[in-house]
DNA sequence: ACCTGAACACCGTTCAAGT
DNA sequence: ACCTGAACACCGTTCAAGT
């Protein structure tokens, strides 16, 4: 059976996922698929493609297919924000890819850009949110900003094997990011 | 002029916040130093007690020098806490260092065990300023948590390039933070 | 006390040759 | 269409030898 790209992109997933981007190295990907390091370069011009295709790849998990989960499950806006701080609770293998891509971003120009699209994604939904259910703009703002820099905390935390945040933490966390003044 | 082990520590400092753990290597930081690689091996045992003797000198500047810093500066509990929020202003040079420090404990047992421990302490010098303040006890624990987190994506956000929180900003989160039930 | 220089191992990359 | 195998460059590590 011979490989194709996607097998590649899987394997490095999983060693971005524990040990970050110098994980993805291509001698040991080789090694663990059973083939010589040489035939990589069949599927990919270099280690930088394919790094390039697990950004990609990752871009569309961690943005439209959240919202669009979160947005499928719930009605109201209130209930989406609810349904929003539940996906925090997410395997951290999810969160460990999420922050090994932060760390990335932060010695690497080219991903910091596509970093930043996706944080004005989601930090633009959380504002619709808010100001659906009832806060001003400016408030919605900067309400908004605290409650992403929580969501980003988190992944770091829960990343380096700190306890994800339990019912009673983020049943406070939305009591104070949608408090009316 | 000869070298100190204090001069391969700065260097591999200074590499760790530009580009992550992987980017601190004894080659580079030699040719930087105007030295060959060979010398390197005379003032450490190897890379591993060089990526050491950075994480030692961290740690007390991240820690026991912040607290004391904000004590010093600061006499009632409320006043601590927004100096503590202003730590956060730190140059981004430190807030890449720390993040770097963070992923790097996502692969390494034993550094995510000295980071926990780091983060024991901070945590807990928040919820002791909240409950000084006058919040009761459960209630100050929860909103520790909230405040640390937030501080943590600040952390990461300014490490790749996001901007710093402002004023207006670090005012809402000491209101919400601090706010009676 | 501190440094050089040569040696070796590990991994990224290339490429001619195989099936 | 996909893979092997050998080659070369880069960097960590060792160590005998220099000053």
């Amino acid at each position: 059976m011979s490989l194709g790209a996607e097998d590649w992109v899987e394997a490095a997933n999983e060693a971005l996922a524990s040990g970050g981007v110098d994980a993805v190295r291509v001698e040991p990907l080789a090694e663990g698929l059973g083939v010589t390091k040489g035939s990589f370069y069949w599927h990919f011009a270099d280690r930088g493609a394919l790094l390039d295709a697990v950004l990609t790849s990752w871009e569309r998990r961690a943005t439209a297919a959240i919202i669009e989960l979160v947005d499928a499950r719930h009605e109201t806006p209130r209930a989406r924000l609810k349904g929003l701080l539940d996906v925090t609770q997410m395997p951290a293998a999810g969160a460990r890819i999420e922050h090994a891509i932060r760390v990335w971003g932060a010695r690497d120009a080219a991903i910091q850009r596509r970093l930043a699209k996706i944080d004005v994604t989601r930090e633009r939904y959380v504002r619709e949110l808010l100001v659906a259910s009832g806060l001003e703009k400016t408030l919605a703002e900067t309400r908004a900003r605290i409650l992403y820099l929580v969501l980003i905390g988190e992944f770091t935390w829960v990343s380096h094997g700190g306890a994800a945040s339990n019912a009673a933490f983020r049943e406070e966390l939305f009591t104070l990011v949608t408090a009316k003044r």
